[in-house]
DNA sequence: GTCAGTGCAAACCCTTTGCAGAAAG
DNA sequence: CTTTCTGCAAAGGGTTTGCACTGAC
């Protein structure tokens, strides 16, 4: 994620081109736009999500295009995949370790942070796995 | 789910009976047979893999019937849906609070007993909302 | 006989892919 | 210039839907 605190357009967007270069991912204008939308703040976009928002600005980005570059990001470590719900992917731009509460009702996602709840001990994987993330989901519901 | 220790087919087929009435569930031929099927073992089935299973028998089951009879059955409480891979959902025999590893490169998952993880503590959730459901998931890989 | 459940195929939605044209270095 | 990226439109896979038929009670 990026600082933007009371920086200046270009700054940010400078930014956003030495945070893709340090990853080897080539700054295009395309992913330039989706960077700076998706990893200006800590937020959970689906990729319906950021191609509006990011084709609110004259810019246009095509469909293929955004599912393209949050693949590569996500592979790159500069987002995360949040899979909460079956019908589609959301993508965080805080990659630290971190929990969620998800909102069935509205579909929204809300951080909790790592150190407000721990995982107290778990078994070993089974055949020698290797873990590769923990991932703790609480489902919330407006209270009937 | 069913204690199937020992039992003979159609004593299966009367505790299925009796369980889908319990839900008020119409005991139908097909939700009978996706019953037997999924509730006879603890086990972690897509609708696909139900599907077959299912048609791999003499009688045969439409897409659109296990597909309805999944949702109908998790709906009223007899299988938990499992969300850990955004191209499929799992349908879990298991409805006591548990937890999984999932294994990314099989796609398979395994259950983690709720006594062997505890969640230590979390924050309460934002505005207020009710708790439906806490769920830890240990995406494993192959060692590399 | 009535109402709920089923089968089929088509629709749907999100995501991926193939390929020709455009942009990056 | 060469290689990589983009856009478009079409395909893909899982899931849902509409509607006539069948089965449950």
């Amino acid at each position: 994620m990026i600082n933007t605190t009371a920086q200046p357009e270009n700054a940010l967007r400078r930014d956003v081109v030495n945070l893709l270069a340090e990853r080897g991912i080539t700054p295009t204008q395309q992913r330039i736009l989706i960077a700076q939308e998706l990893l200006s703040k800590p937020q959970h976009l689906s990729a319906d999500q950021v191609l509006h928002r990011v084709n609110n600005q004259t810019n246009t980005v095509s469909k293929a295009t955004v599912y393209n570059t949050l693949g590569l990001f996500s592979e790159k470590g500069l987002i995360k995949e949040v899979i909460v719900d079956s019908s589609k992917v959301f993508y965080d731009s805080n990659t630290a370790p971190h929990h969620h509460f998800y909102n069935v009702d509205s579909g929204t996602l809300h951080d909790i942070e790592c150190e407000a709840l721990k995982v107290e001990s778990f078994p070993e994987p089974p055949d020698a796995l290797k873990i590769q993330d923990i991932n703790v989901i609480i489902r919330v519901t407006q209270k009937t």
